[in-house]
DNA sequence: CACTTGACGTCGT
DNA sequence: GACGACGCCAAGT
């Protein structure tokens, strides 16, 4: 694939997600060429806040399911609103369905 | 310019 | 199986 900065693949990765998917920082690390990148995801995301192209942040949770980066949205509980209406459950922060809802990004290298 | 932090993951103990 | 330490890459201070 082209030679696109390490954001902006996370970010195209991250608008691939479908409606109602699920998938994790790790999966996108891996799936931008840096597996062990998957804090540079959660920055990325962080950091989309500003774009002009928001990405769907809420769906992108640590690999335990957590939804560790809701701290980081507007409200704390947009992130878990976003997802319930998406039809996951979450309980104690952490979605139930996730590993149902997981959704594997396309490699781009 | 060097150190610390940050929405994580994996290996080792 | 739980807890701790290290690694990853970039941005902020």
């Amino acid at each position: 694939m082209s030679k696109i900065d390490f954001f902006e693949k996370v970010y195209q990765v991250c608008r691939q997600i479908p409606y109602g998917k699920l998938t994790t920082y790790g999966a996108v690390a891996k799936a931008v060429g840096s597996p062990l990148a998957a804090r540079m995801v959660g920055w990325a995301l962080n950091k989309s806040s500003s774009l002009e192209n928001p990405v769907p942040a809420h769906r992108v949770l640590n690999r335990n399911g957590m939804l560790t980066g809701k701290k980081a949205f507007s409200h704390p509980h947009l992130m878990e609103e976003l997802l319930l209406q998406e039809g996951h459950k979450i309980v104690d922060d952490i979605v139930i369905d996730f590993k149902e809802s997981f959704w594997q990004p396309n490699i781009l290298i």
